[in-house]
Order: structure tokens, then sequence, then C-alpha cells
DNA sequence: CGGTGGATTCTCT
DNA sequence: GAGAATCCACCGA
């Protein structure tokens, strides 16, 4: 897939160029529902913050280390989903993480999954609630299944890197990156 | 096979 | 700013 080819890369640097492109899921009643990528995380297989430290893939950690353009998904906290985007080569793991939307498609669709107004793609469970994102997701790929990648229709104007959000071990990583648009 | 903790979110104070 | 909700998968025995 040609023009995802950016994604073949260690996470953290494709994380940072993911930021303005559009994630789309398409409803069962055929509509598309997603927005603007605009804050994410990276993690790889020597990152101890990561699921898949170590390299050694597990049942859960698996489709991480598919090649790029894979989708990871995780369930945490007894509640919510996590959606990643693997990167880099077959047989490696790492991904990135999808922090935060704008939602822009399928605002019904969002708010109806939401049971919310306000606040529909603002975190990472809350996308995947908003999207209709599972663990059936796990292991599809962009493009060639219900949920898609597509190119940025809105131009970054920043990106800024932080640390990454609610992890206990390798804190130092500035691995989160935010789009200004 | 059982104990445990988590790449979170919401509500209430 | 704290605490609860809630379950899958990992890990150690």
């Amino acid at each position: 897939m040609a023009e995802l080819e950016f994604l073949n890369k260690p996470s953290h640097i494709a994380a940072p160029r993911l930021l303005g492109y559009r994630l789309l899921k398409k409803a069962p009643s055929g509509e598309l529902a997603g927005g603007t990528i605009n804050e994410v995380e990276a993690y790889s297989e020597d990152d101890a913050a990561s699921h898949c430290f170590g390299g050694k893939p597990t049942a859960r950690t698996a489709p991480m280390f598919l090649r790029a353009g894979h989708v990871y998904v995780y369930f945490t906290y007894g509640l919510h989903h996590c959606f990643n985007i693997v990167t880099g080569p077959e047989g490696r793991g790492e991904g990135i993480l999808i922090r935060s939307l704008i939602p822009e498609e399928g605002l019904d669709i969002m708010r109806e999954n939401r049971k919310r107004e306000k606040g529909l793609t603002d975190g990472p469970g809350k996308l995947c609630q908003a999207l209709g994102i599972t663990l059936e997701d796990r292991g599809k790929l962009l493009n060639q299944s219900d949920i898609m990648l597509l190119p940025p229709v809105m131009k970054v104007k920043s990106i800024k890197s932080t640390a990454r959000i609610g992890i206990k071990k390798d804190t130092h990583r500035r691995w989160r990156f935010v789009g200004e648009f």
C-alpha cells in the first residue's frame, strides 16, 4: 500500500507523520464515522512501557508484530478499548496509539455510540466507543477492511512532543505527539 | 489455575 | 482531585 509506506518506520518516527490523517470506520448502516487524528503516542518492543516489550508476541499483542498498516486493539480497565496502528516490518512489535481525533464524519453515529453530545473522540477509549472499534477489529488491515486511514485534508500547523500519558515505565521518552491545525 | 493490574473515563466532591 | 467501574490476559505456581 504505497500511500501508507511512511508507516514502515520506527513508531516514534512514523507517529508525528500520522497527525492530520483521517481515521474512519464504517458503521453497520454503511455510514462512515471518524475524523482527523490530532494526538498519538508511539510504542515499541524495546520500550518498557509497551505491551510488546521484550519482542515476544503473546495472544494479546500478536497483531503488533504484523507488518505496518495492520490494526492492534486492546481492552483495558475492564471497560475501554484502545486503537493502535501497527508500524515497522513484520516480526517487529511496534505501533502507534491513537489518543484523539477531531470529529468530522458520522457525528450522529458517534453521538449515539457515546450517548453524549460532546467529548466524542478526545481520548483513546472515547474514540473507540464513538467509532465502534472492538477486539473484533484486531489484526485488520487499514483500507482493506471497514477501517480506513485517509490522507489529510487539514494542514498541520505545528507538532508538540511530550511525555506519554498514563504509563509508569520509560516515562522519559517524549513519544506523545499533539498536532495543531 | 488464581491473583493482579492496566497505553481510561466518568461522576462526584 | 479522588474513587469506582469492570474484565481480559499475563504471570507465577
